[in-house]
DNA sequence: ATCCTATTGTCTCAATTCGTGACAATAATA
DNA sequence: TATTATTGTCACGAATTGAGACAATAGGAT
């Protein structure tokens, strides 16, 4: 959740949050951010609130920018999750206690919410996470290996995965998760933590190579010993 | 919409809505559910909004069984437009005068709404399309024949066929499009409408089998001067 | 009955794509 | 100069797809 104040009632769409599953992609592990609160030992996706007159796009652009200093992300959203028991009741309660807010003046934020979810496909090293009031930290967490996740998160993250894995060809190329440059071998180590399955070496290049997604650029002499791989980049298409 | 008093800005979520892309086949074309206005010419899709202890999926079922008289049908969620600019405001204070209600009294629909989008498959013969009591008519109107409509609906539209075109086989086993048992001819006229493409028959009807979410049953006999085809009906999975 | 016609189920054959291994071409290091 | 770990590409059979051929009807016409 983002800065709040006891005006953020007023200024705010009731009932109405967003939440965000932040991809990185660091060697081998795909990671996402996960953010937790003061003294809680409670973690949540990093989310927020939309302002009255704000475009519900904005406000997750808005959020993510202040989670991650980054701007331009391409970020897409997959489900609104509208269950009326979605309230932050008793966790909520916990933390603007330990935060020495009065969960009477904040009483809105006990409410149920509807969220609507997005994920984002970031470059892991362009990004040191940045905690917010609330929160001790923001902290990348393989996706494999998540803390346990308040209210229905974890489902929030399934849901992510589930999305990107389909028809995840188009969706690497307009993310960010690997860097401008890379090697064929960083982008099949990509797909096999997406996927969460091996693919054959020769397969995978002859399909990528197929696609016409990939610019050939000059080699990469990583000082191995042995033949130095070519660094490809994604042919980024207009927006759509 | 649907049915509205004075009493439901309270009983309501404020500035959330859903809309409904209500598909149904005849023939060879792709229809979907419109409602018009009394005497405005305003048309829309149908939608309604969310009681404040309402799981959200529940309101839409709710409305789609005003609408339709369908229960259990399967419904799809597939976007939530949220631009600053949804309102309703120049329509709605037509639509609201020329049934006689007082702008001031209802100015809460006037408002910005967040609308989550809900798209069906429903049997076309099955139903009597009512419309509410804003509305002369819920009809039925060719998805490339569409009045032109209010607000953003054009592109939620656009949208749902989008959606409804990836993944088309499994979408269609889980719907309703079709009746229960149907022939191999009037499956490939409902992929042709919704892809808006032509297919090979024989390319088709390998595929189609090759999948196995087919069950092959009785031979009809339809009177014409010819080898009869055989019925089919999808394999219902469990629900997921 | 017999022929005719529209439609359907299946087969065939070529074209394309995919799984899998082979192999030559490096870029350091010993 | 030999050695080793990779990498780019090719080769070959297997599986899938595009496109036409053809036999098997279910009536209607004669």
């Amino acid at each position: 959740m983002q800065k709040i104040s006891p005006s953020t009632a007023i200024d705010h769409l009731p009932h109405l949050a967003y939440d965000s599953v932040i991809f990185g992609f660091s060697g081998t592990q795909l990671k996402i951010l996960i953010m937790e609160y003061h003294n809680t030992n409670i973690f949540a996706l990093p989310g927020g609130f939309v302002l009255k007159n704000e475009h519900l796009n904005d406000a997750v652009r808005r959020g993510l920018k202040e989670r991650t200093g980054l701007d331009n992300i391409h970020l897409e959203q997959f489900y609104t999750f509208g269950d009326a028991n979605r309230n932050n009741a008793e966790p909520m309660r916990t933390i603007l206690v330990k935060n020495g807010l009065s969960p009477e003046k904040y009483h809105w934020m006990l409410e149920r919410f509807i969220s609507v979810a997005y994920y984002a496909l970031i470059n892991y090293k362009d990004v040191v996470p940045q905690p917010d009031a609330l929160s001790d930290s923001c902290r990348w967490y393989p996706v494999n290996a998540l803390p346990p996740l308040m209210m229905d998160h974890a489902l929030i993250v399934e849901k992510a995965l589930q999305t990107l894995r389909d028809n995840l060809d188009r969706k690497l190329a307009r993310g960010n998760l690997l860097p401008p440059k890379f090697t064929m071998k960083e982008l099949q180590q990509a797909y096999e933590a997406i996927l969460g399955t091996s693919l054959l070496r020769t397969t995978f290049q002859r399909r990528m190579l197929s696609l016409n997604l990939l610019e050939r650029h000059e080699k990469q002499y990583s000082g191995g010993a042995h033949k130095a791989p070519y660094l490809y980049s994604f042919i980024r298409f207009e927006a759509s």
